[in-house]
DNA sequence: CATGAATGAGCCTTCATTCAT
DNA sequence: AATGAATGAAGGCTCATTCAT
């Protein structure tokens, strides 16, 4: 008997909008570019969605399903206390999911429905990181303020091409931990 | 004594297409939508630039120019020992300049020749906070990382979505610098 | 049985493209135009063709194959002696071949990719035209000038327009022929 | 004191025409082009002529009035028999002002006021060739059909690619005054 | 005389979308 | 469930033409 986990059509087609859009941005997702890539004629796209924004609406809501969870599924998972697993999550390696939400995080400041998307993603892992501080500190507003920085500083780092100095972005952040932890 | 800009010039061109830019990525700098924006016939903006790809080459150029020597200027410019001019990096506002830079961060993902130019960009500016942390910390390690910090911080900052909880970016940044700056 | 030609085919496109080529010359063939001609929308043009370019090439691969066998089929298929097919030659009616003939040959003047299809079929009647005056005449090389001078002569005289003094040029090239065949 | 000789800006407008005109035939002559060939402002154009088809109308006045008395000038100036001029007609050498002729030629079949003009030096040069065989040729409608193959043959000639042979065209054509001139 | 700038029509090409089969 | 074919709206680019200076 066959499990459920063959990709279902609509899913190929999702799974390659999310790469289209690491690659290209929302204007990347085009169906005619994701037909050639599936081997499938564009015509058949509309078989399984009713146009090209319901295909990125949809892959929106994988996408948000399995980031929200990813940094704290991630680290939260295993043992360890809270400084051990913040240092863990400065040590997670780029994934191909790193480009998409970079992609998304570019688009919301166009598109005010993907904006908020992002604002609960966030919003739910700030709320992660702000309970590792708070075991930490005691004083809510310092382990909110340390939350902030470590996510930005998380984001940010993603963004910093200066690295041709020859030391490593995670020698870099390395450092950072040391300090953010005290 | 010459007037200057009669017609369209050049310049304004260049104007539109930051703010473009800024609102919608390279793909959203259209040769019509500036045209109509400058209330000008599309036409005629093939006067002043052989083609589009050369408008945003000079679009590029004229941020980059500008780009560089933006914080430092800011900065530097005036009386003050380095912890406060690094005090005052952080309170910089948002400017219309800080969305064309996001734009171009996103875009140099897709096209090695923007990263290349924002590699150059990000370098003079690491260099002028390794500079002022230079001044602060005899340790050149030390130096250099607090830099990149900093610079993520500030680039990261932007990013992030999370301020629906009240507290504002900057009162989060004002910790961050304190820690910082020890 | 198939029915074939449901839709506009390709075939049509390039049949239309024939007809403006002998009209219009290679910048008479406008995708816009043609598109009217048939009846149909522009944009449909490209499920068919890659580009406009690749309708002009496939437009020559079909005359040229047509046009290659076209002289010779036409004449040697049918029984006589050498001396009556020359004279058939001379007599074939002026037809829409021709003046695509005429476009292509003054196109390949300015597209050396053009020349060189013109000289694969100028080759190919040269030979049945020498192999033709090689039955009549034993000498070799008078074959050859014989069959260059018939075949300028056939492409030359549908160059001169000086046809207003009531001789047709059908008797003018009857003489010519009595002269080339002595 | 300066000589009239000076080619006015006029008649360089003219003359780039001439040669737009032979490497591209009617289309291939563009205001814009030419302006930049003469190192001039395509605006300026219109202060020399009301507009792009006078420019052509005066260049066909222009090559027409030159291209009449080619032939004719060139061979009937100097002294010999009919025989001897008819010979070295057909050793001219090819002229650049060959290629404008072709492209003339070619346009001709698409405009109906080229077409008449064709006529009109084609009758005047058939009627050169006519008077030369007059004078070898008794018999009025053997010189008439001796000019029109003679000139048949020249125009047509040039259309030939087919020269990978060997052979050259001249020593072709050599032949065929031979055998014309019995 | 001529330039700098602009207009507008025309053409090529792309792509989301539709639809009959 | 999908394909082949077509539509139509953009959008880029070229070029003749116009016009103020």
């Amino acid at each position: 008997m066959s499990m459920g986990n063959v990709r279902t059509p609509r899913g190929a087609w999702i799974e390659a909008a999310l790469e289209a859009l690491a690659a290209g941005g929302p204007d990347g997702v085009r169906v005619e570019a994701l037909a050639a890539g599936l081997g499938v004629s564009k015509g058949g796209f509309y078989w399984h969605f009713s146009d090209r924004g319901a295909l990125l609406e949809e892959t929106l809501d994988s996408w948000e399903q399995a980031g929200t969870e990813d940094v704290i599924a991630r680290i939260d998972g295993r043992p360890g206390d809270p400084r051990a697993k913040l240092r863990e999550l400065f040590e997670l390696a780029p994934t191909a999911d790193f480009a998409v939400e970079l992609a998304i995080r570019d688009w919301s400041r166009r598109d005010e429905r993907v904006a908020a998307r992002l604002r609960r993603i966030d919003n739910r892992r700030m709320a992660f990181l702000r309970s590792l501080f708070g075991e930490i500190s005691a004083d809510a507003q310092e382990a909110d303020a340390r939350a902030m920085l470590t996510y930005s500083l998380l984001i940010g780092s993603w963004f910093i091409a200066a690295r041709d100095d020859g030391r490593t972005r995670s020698e870099m952040l390395g450092l950072a931990v040391d300090r953010l932890l005290d």
